[in-house]
DNA sequence: TTTGACAGGTCAACAGCGTTTACCTATACC
DNA sequence: GGTATAGGTAAACGCTGTTGACCTGTCAAA
């Protein structure tokens, strides 16, 4: 289980064993998907990418799939998007964010798996994607009745957002000045959010 | 052994030639895409369904993606709903088609092909029909400053709804009040189409 | 009636995919 | 030195969409 290596004293870094392996492949798989997309790269150019026998892929991370769940599961914007900051901005912040992302800003990584999402084999990944890290902390940190109402209305317009860019190619999306696009979507985010019911609170 | 066809005077339906064999792959294939989507479904299971040589697929449709892209030709649900009705009842007949398809109704085969969205070979078709069945239509239709941008901002808030569905399996999205759920839909739909820099018109 | 053309249908193969299985090999410990 | 074992390899499996070569039945002209 521990690496000899270091402990042995030797500095050389091993170019084989299990935490080299892992990392390697996890490396060429990134630099591929963020290129190519999920769906466009075969296991076998992964592997041929890190100098790593195919089999390994499902050694280590059981599946293509389950390699990029393992890809994915560093890297979650969304849940220190929610609770980093001031509560009464979390809308601003959502809607900053996902302007961004219409502007091709943010991760490469990420518009490359938006853009492969749907494969069927991505579909029960992006699942659990999409709840653990947008549906769930947004309904516990909303934590009231309806939250999770609220946060799925918020999920489809972030969502949806995303989608029309990809298939827009994000032109129409941006051809109005973008602040006013961003009040926009803010607009949207706090409607969704609204208590049902009620009436608009700036409006009493 | 057939009789002789048509042609020959029999007004016997034939069991083979063009027509009859398009119809008989046309068939299958959506009752199978309906039931298990696009991607579980192979031209052999579609083929053997049709009874029918698998070949026969590429032979008339080019391929299975040419094959859904045929079936979906003949469904447009969006133009109609954009334009069979009062202007001033779009955004409400938008709305209440979204939510149908929230509660699980509408077309069974647009669930199923929803299901299957993002599928790598389906991307372009995907792409093209919300264009032709969703943002052209509406763009035209509304005719005015920005008219892309409002209708990609209503395609976002439709596509993110069915999208999210899919994900939460509805039970988020149907906890509520349906009727409660139809407003907050249809305005979130109206925000969309408020014109960029005009105070709430509610609201003078 | 014979011939030829040809649309419609069949079959087997292709190259690629993700994945699995059986095997080898180099290292670490007794 | 012997041996267990983690790490790596090669070859196959069954599947996919797709293709090209080959039949076959029907029709039209000779």
């Amino acid at each position: 289980m521990e690496r000899p290596d270091e402990t042995g004293g030797g500095a050389t870094a091993p170019t084989r064993g299990r935490e080299v392996t892992r990392e390697r492949i996890l490396t060429s798989a990134k630099e591929l998907f963020t290129n190519e997309g999920f769906g466009s790269v075969s296991s076998r150019m992964i592997a041929s990418h890190a100098g790593v026998n195919v089999a390994l892929i499902n050694r280590y991370f059981g599946s293509k799939a389950g390699l990029l769940t393992e890809i994915l599961r560093e890297d979650g914007v969304f849940p220190r998007l929610i609770t980093d900051g001031p509560p009464e901005e979390l809308t601003r912040r959502l809607a900053e964010h996902a302007v961004s992302r219409l502007y091709g800003e943010g991760s490469a990584l990420q518009r490359a798996l938006d853009h492969s999402a749907g494969d069927p084999d991505l579909q029960s990944v992006y699942q659990g994607r999409l709840k653990s890290a947008l549906l769930d902390p947004l309904t516990v940190y909303l934590g009231r009745e309806n939250a999770r109402l609220h946060a799925s209305l918020v999920a489809a317009v972030l969502l949806g957002l995303s989608r029309v860019r990809r298939v827009e190619g994000g032109d129409a999306l941006r051809t109005s000045d973008r602040a006013q696009l961003t009040e926009r979507v803010l607009a949207l985010l706090e409607l969704c959010l609204e208590d049902f019911g009620a009436p608009d609170p700036d409006d009493p």
